[in-house]
DNA sequence: AGCACGCCGACT
DNA sequence: GTCGGCGTGCTC
């Protein structure tokens, strides 16, 4: 006997679950996930529409309580089924709830509110991206970008979707191929969508896809409300839109054909969800495609080592752009011994190098960019007397000073407390933040150069909305000298009268321990140094390391990505770790240590008795061993096959499935992540 | 969401 | 007496 598990199409939380329904024998080859059906439900047995979640044999609900699938509903739009199937494999690949892969898929159904809100152009207004290097009216592409969109275009055309990875650096013209691309699917009646990592559009862009497109392109931003999302989901669901720009969520955009996904910028780690379901787009995206027989390219300046992995074995088409449009010259690029500045007696953070440089494009009213690769290092507070480090009491991490409130916060629950006067632990009155931070760099560039005008970008100066944009622009117009900030001032925009660009503690990334922590520093030393001279000038790069010999530096230093994958890939072959083998993630978090620790020893038995060929490691405290005064234990599991990865989740899921009642299941939290991006 | 059951006020 | 108010609870 068949059992269907259906949602029922009510939106109300009471029955936000499953329900088992008998198959009958006449139906049994039109049901699967995702299949529209009719159902009996409730004391009245009013007919409902519902949704196949799935087919199961052995219901876990009494035999004689389960009614029948009336009938079977032949939707005209297979779209939203699609989204059902889209969330199921979410839920099989990432071991989500359903409802949350449904809730990650289908748009919160809530009305829209009309407002002037965000797709409006002159919100973009103020900077400039030439990141095809063509002046406006003159978007011609070159013989090489021509060639690329008529090798994917053939393919297309011959109903061969593939799946295609352009290797173009910064100001290569990546753009143009993406907007022709979707030209070619939109003229043959199919849809596209164009994925870009959570940040703000360029003007440029954004205007080329409204001249192309007009009305039939919709863009959405990482800020975008739930009402407006929905709007758009209708919009794609009745035809009005083709194409649709977003970050990882316009993946479920309900087009009735697809066409094209193209994934700018795709090594983005913006790309992997940081909640349950821990999904990354890239994949997604993949399994999407398949379902419609759409092309999937990426594009990206430094590929993820995933992505150029599957396009040198064959599995993706890969395309290289080398050339600068317009014929820029790279910049001139330095790495800087730090450990031989602290020999000859320079403790600032500057380098001499650097404060020469700096002082003199100043001084040539030319601009600077101040990069520090900052992943929670700074902002500490800490003992001089005993070297106590203040911590949060809820979670295990140190506390960040807020100078501006005078207050120390937990990034991770939000604990404020106001800055002790003495040491909690030996009460001496000298507790000291530690600024590595872009407000020291600050201070230190007004020390350096009076009168210099300065700008700093980082979490703090950008958590009022629109305030990012303000600061972008307002360096655009060239109102500052100096533009201080974090990682996300490498990202996207491009400065004309940038000529220097330094980045501070290169290596304070490789010191993380994990096994992607070459790969993000070149990208960001990489994407920095882009952005240095994209003028007639040159410009001029200072990279301060005390690693001056890690290949990640002397690569990204030489903007040698070919170099870097060779070693970085032999790195992980040797260490086994993705893409040459999978791992999962197995972390368990609840209030009470022992009882946690003991459930996730438990699971690793699961996994041990499943007889499957994976390595564990662990378990143990997990890197940030509690949050919210919730313990955290993790595990990992290795195998290069992922399905034997799917198979010990699914083996743990119905462990833990099976000690619901026990109370356990309820206190503690299990959550699995696949190839994680930032560890536990 | 719907529909039933259920326990108190004003009405043909 | 009972008609009906909508509070609470369940729906495979």
């Amino acid at each position: 006997m068949a059992y269907a598990n259906i949602i029922v199409d009510i939106s109300h939380e009471a029955v936000d679950r499953p329900f088992t329904y008998i198959i009958p024998d006449r139906l049994l080859d039109a049901c699967h996930p995702g299949t529209r059906v009719m159902i009996p439900f409730g004391q009245g047995n009013r007919l409902k529409l519902g949704i196949i979640l799935e087919i199961t044999s052995n219901p876990d609900v009494p035999i004689g309580k389960l009614k029948e699938i009336e009938s079977v509903v032949l939707s005209q739009d297979a779209t939203d089924s699609r989204l059902i199937e889209l969330a199921f494999f979410i839920k099989q690949q990432y071991g989500s709830k359903m409802i949350d892969a449904l809730k990650t898929v289908l748009p919160a159904k809530k009305a829209y509110r009309e407002k002037a809100s965000a797709t409006d152009l002159s919100s973009y207004e103020g900077f400039n991206d030439d990141s095809d290097g063509l002046s406006e009216g003159r978007i011609i592409p070159s013989d090489k970008q021509q060639a690329i969109i008529d090798d994917i275009c053939a393919d297309y055309d011959k109903g061969a979707a593939g799946t295609y990875l352009i290797h173009g650096i910064t100001g290569s013209g990546k753009t143009l191929i993406y907007t022709e691309l979707i030209k070619h699917v939109v003229d043959s009646g199919r849809q596209a969508i164009m994925l870009i990592p959570e940040i703000g559009l360029t003007y440029q862009t954004v205007s080329r896809f409204k001249k192309y497109f007009g009305d039939r392109v919709a863009i959405m931003n990482s800020t975008l409300a739930a009402g407006a999302r929905y709007r758009y989901y209708e919009q794609a669901r009745n035809g009005d839109i083709d194409v649709i720009i977003g970050p990882r969520s316009a993946l479920f955009m309900p087009f009735e054909k697809l066409g094209i996904i193209v994934m700018d910028e795709e090594h983005e780690g913006a790309y992997k969800s940081e909640n349950s379901p821990r999904y990354h787009a890239r994949e997604v995206a993949l399994e999407l495609a398949s379902m419609h027989g759409a092309s999937v390219v990426l594009g990206s300046a430094t590929p993820s080592v995933e992505s150029y992995y599957h396009a040198l074995k064959g599995d993706y088409k890969l395309y290289k752009l080398t050339d600068r449009a317009m014929g820029a010259s790279l910049p001139h690029t330095d790495i800087v011994d730090m450990r031989e500045e602290l020999r000859s007696g320079n403790r600032s953070i500057f380098s001499g190098r650097l404060r020469t440089l700096l002082t003199t494009t100043v001084a040539e009213n030319k601009q600077a960019m101040l990069f520090i690769n900052r992943r929670g290092y700074a902002g500490f507070v800490s003992c001089r007397a005993c070297g106590e480090v203040l911590k949060c009491p809820h979670c295990d991490v140190s506390l960040k000073e807020h100078r501006s409130r005078g207050m120390l916060v937990c990034h991770y629950c939000g604990y404020e407390t106001a800055k002790p006067k003495a040491c909690p632990s030996c009460g001496s009155k000298y507790i000291m933040s530690f600024k590595a931070g872009t407000e020291q760099i600050e201070e230190e560039v007004k020390k350096l150069i009076p009168g210099v005008r300065t700008l700093r970008m980082d979490g703090d100066t950008t958590a009022k909305k629109g305030s990012f944009d303000k600061i972008v622009r307002s360096f655009g117009r060239h109102e500052a000298d100096v533009l201080i900030g974090t990682q996300m001032i490498v990202k996207g925009h491009d400065f004309p009268d940038v000529t220097l660009v330094g980045i501070l503690a290169a290596d304070i990334g490789l010191s993380g321990g994990d096994y992607r922590s070459g790969e993000r520093t070149f990208e960001l030393i990489t994407q920095a140094a882009g952005r240095a001279g994209r003028g007639d000038d040159p410009g001029q790069v200072v990279i301060q390391t005390y690693q001056p010999d890690n290949y990640s530096i002397v690569r990204a230093a030489a903007q040698d990505y070919e170099a870097f994958y060779n070693e970085e890939i032999l790195y992980r072959e040797i260490s086994g770790y993705p893409p040459i083998m999978n791992i999962m993630a197995v972390m368990a978090s609840g209030k009470d240590a022992d009882e946690t620790y003991m459930y996730v020893n438990s699971l690793v038995s699961v996994c041990r008795a499943a007889g499957l060929d994976a390595g564990i490691i662990g378990p143990g405290k997990a890197g940030i061993g509690k949050i919210n005064d919730n313990h955290r234990y993790v595990f990992y599991v290795k195998s290069t096959d992922k399905d034997v990865l799917i198979k010990l989740k699914d083996a743990m899921e119905e462990h833990i499935d099976k000690d619901k009642g026990t109370g356990v299941s309820g206190r503690v939290l299990v959550t699995f992540d696949f190839n994680p991006m930032n560890p536990f």
